[in-house]
DNA sequence: TTCATGACCGTAG
DNA sequence: ACTACGGCCATGA
């Protein structure tokens, strides 16, 4: 396992309730600024085992990627049940609810 | 070792 | 708002 793969295991862990990180910068904070496509990697395989908070990552423009639709209500209940807001098209506004380490 | 595969991203039209 | 394209890079087969 690389490190980029546990730091960013670690980043998603840290991410609080109410708050949402995209691929992209949970990518920069692992140290790798194009590593985007490989958090989405781990998110699917990895989820389960680590016990990640994968409702709270999103995309770059805070829309919820996930092809399986039940999966995607899964994510947008999770995400209003901690006072996310998540508008019909499934998107959230990252202006409010981003969490921001730095 | 090579090769295909993504829950992506930024830019451009 | 939506599509297309190229780049990206850790895994697993």
């Amino acid at each position: 396992m690389q490190p980029f793969t546990e730091k960013t295991i670690q980043i998603i862990k840290e991410i609080p309730p109410g708050k949402v990180m995209s691929y992209g910068q949970i990518a920069v904070q692992a140290g790798s600024p194009r590593g985007a496509r490989q958090v989405a990697r781990i998110l699917h395989s990895l989820s389960e085992k680590h016990e990640l908070p994968w409702h709270r990552v999103v995309n770059a423009e805070g829309k919820i990627m996930l092809r399986d639709e039940e999966a995607r209500h899964a994510q947008t209940v999770f995400l209003q049940t901690e006072g996310v807001e998540v508008d019909q098209s499934g998107k959230v506004d990252l202006k409010r609810f981003r969490h921001d380490p730095n």
